[in-house]
DNA sequence: TAATGTTTGTACCGATTGGTTTAGACTATC
DNA sequence: GATAGTCTAAACCAATCGGTACAAACATTA
């Protein structure tokens, strides 16, 4: 038996990730992924089996990190400082992404409609983990006395996946740092008491 | 001279419209766009030119009404009607829309870098008036007292539009009607008193 | 060295893309 | 009725789309 491995092929597909992720399934054509992995035409198709499928795996394994991320705010058991690494983590992502790339999960959901029922049920579970993440933060957090008891924590969190939403959308390119800023402070100010001026 | 006018240009245009409103410029094929508005594939380059004047000229027609919107809740000279009217206006037409269009302007800023300059100029303008409405809201409620003065209006009026992006994006098909309701009660109870509870 | 199976490059497929052109049907003015 | 101008329908264009096929180049085991 011959050459034992093939190519690396998890490098391949995170390299697939980035271009859908900044072009989107339609915009982003076989030569772009062809391009932009490295790989050839043929070991793409060997390997995964067609555009759609390869992006299904793309958008799983952006989710994945994205579920990883959050478990480990999660395991951190201070939501406070939880709910703010989220945010400290989403600007400075959101700012250091050069290709303004935003979150290829929202950036699926606002093509929603066009994708079949698997695409649209990693959004759409992706989505309410990360409501779900904010939920349980100010649960948590109330219950120790560390926020607000007055807070709807079910709306709140719904306001904060907003801001979140919100946040990755004007990260793609029109606006500017400081005002992304602002925004991360406004929703960790949503959940903490509001600073004396 | 014969037929001195031509077929109903302005109708066409507004049904070009929804195409691109719903399916992306990428998404939207010339056969699409015949479909939609009707008229025929000759007609359509004659009077529009090609696919993406024809875009550009949807997006300032929908930038135009959205301008007016603003203008005419502004109009009130009620800074709390004007943020509740916004906010009711927003949720209502996203629950009406079975197509689920969201917003075309914050589609379109999703796909921004995609595009030439002409488009990009309009997403940033058109955003940066909703910003600058909600800010004269918030100011000026402020001076009159209806809104708390401890409020930074710069930024809640950030706040506010990134609220605003996350419920068009989220009515795009991935969260259910009363999750959308609440998430404009939370934006409009950013810029008024908390309800005793 | 021979055999095995992967990778690569390229040619090719039918379908569709955005866009142009042409011929004819139509309406209004002259 | 002749004419001028606008609409419709279709054919047509080169380019690109996603996807397949295949022969040559390759490294590894036998």
């Amino acid at each position: 038996m011959p050459w034992e491995k093939s190519f690396n092929e998890d490098d391949a597909l995170e390299k697939a990730m980035r271009v859908f992720w900044q072009k989107g399934y339609d915009s982003a054509s076989i030569a772009d992924l062809i391009n932009g992995t490295g790989i050839n035409r043929g070991s793409l198709y060997n390997a995964f089996g067609g555009k759609e499928r390869l992006f299904i795996r793309a958008l799983k394994r952006y989710d994945q990190d994205r579920k990883e991320m959050l478990a480990e705010l999660e395991a951190l058991d201070d939501p406070r400082r939880a709910i703010e690494g989220f945010f400290e983590h989403l600007v400075s992502t959101t700012l250091a992404d050069e290709e303004h790339k935003g979150c290829f999960l929202f950036n699926t959901a606002v093509d929603i409609s066009s994708h079949g029922e698997k695409v649209q049920g990693i959004v759409k579970n992706g989505v309410a983990e990360i409501e779900g993440f904010f939920r349980r933060c100010i649960e948590v957090g109330q219950a120790r006395g560390a926020m607000p008891a007055a807070l709807d924590a079910r709306d709140t969190a719904k306001a904060l996946l907003g801001l979140t939403i919100g946040i990755r959308v004007l990260g793609r390119g029109v606006y500017p740092e400081d005002a992304l800023r602002a925004l991360a402070t406004q929703a960790t100010q949503l959940v903490e008491g509001q600073p004396e001026r």
